[in-house]
DNA sequence: CTCTATAATTGTATTAATTACAAAAATATA
DNA sequence: TATATTTTTGTAATTAATACAATTATAGAG
């Protein structure tokens, strides 16, 4: 890790009102290097092995304050557990239901017609799909003869 | 309850190769009644006031098969829990940040651009969107003043 | 109707994600 | 340096959901 890479990911937290302690820093780190949408566990796992003394409380600390300040979004598609994504711009969750894979599709929200919601301020969208990726799909189509 | 009330539930589930038990009838009739999402639990804590003898595995059991089945869907906005809807037709699920109620809208799905998922085969749909409902945007207002 | 196989239900134990909280460590400020 | 504040830790608690074996109810055969 290069010093101004450090720079950039403390810069990132700065603006966002948070102090940027080495432990927030490497959860930043770790979610710019992992965009599949990993659990609170799997960057415990990762993060622990590297940083011995690192808790799971600060992991889950780290997180939920990077959702409320909007640095990361928080995606709960399964309804076990949830999962965070570092981009936080617009834009769809495909899981496999075979698989489990999460997949990121493109949207465009604005063009989509709501009625129903007149008189409501609405911040957050989330749009997820489920359903079969192309090579389960394929797997499921062979079972099947 | 009338008898064919009750025929037209046992109905409702022998169509889609449940069996028309006591005990899923009653959860059948309960979502009906209740359209606003209730979680497991509150199903629960309702219906074994009237049947002491029920049990809460039951009635988990019960929601999954009815899901399973199509007959109804399964939602998790907060990530925190499941909540059951009957009404199986396509439409969103806005969640109020400061009163935690669900709000039904209605969406035109097909009507949604989507772009990265040739070769999936999509099933399922879901669009939560959150943010403050009227009422609660009125006291959001006037507690900043 | 009686017997028996199958399905449904119960109740308890277990799993697992997340939070609560107080103590300890680190950091910033005077 | 001394003190106040913030961050982190580690453990306990919470809680939604499932696993599973025992029990009860139901359906079909004879
Ligand atoms: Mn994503
Ligand atoms: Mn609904
Ligand atoms: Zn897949
Ligand atoms: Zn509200």
């Amino acid at each position: 890790m290069t010093e101004d890479r450090v720079e950039i990911l403390k810069n990132e937290l700065v603006k966002k009102d948070i102090r940027p302690s080495y432990h927030r820093i490497k959860v930043l780190e770790y979610l710019h290097a992992h965009e599949n949408h990993p659990t609170a566990d799997e960057i415990y796992a990762e993060l622990h092995s590297q940083i011995p003394t690192l808790s799971k409380t600060t992991v889950y600390n780290t997180l939920n304050s990077f959702v409320e300040a909007g640095l990361a979004r928080a995606i709960s598609i399964d309804g076990v557990e949830r999962r965070f994504d570092i981009t936080v711009i617009d834009h769809g969750h495909f899981r496999c239901d075979r698989c489990g894979a999460i997949i990121n599709f493109s949207i465009d929200l604005n063009a989509l017609a709501v009625h129903g919601l007149e008189g409501f301020q609405v911040t957050g969208k989330n749009v997820y799909f489920s359903g079969l990726c192309p090579s389960c799909n394929q797997l499921q189509i062979q079972e099947k003869e």
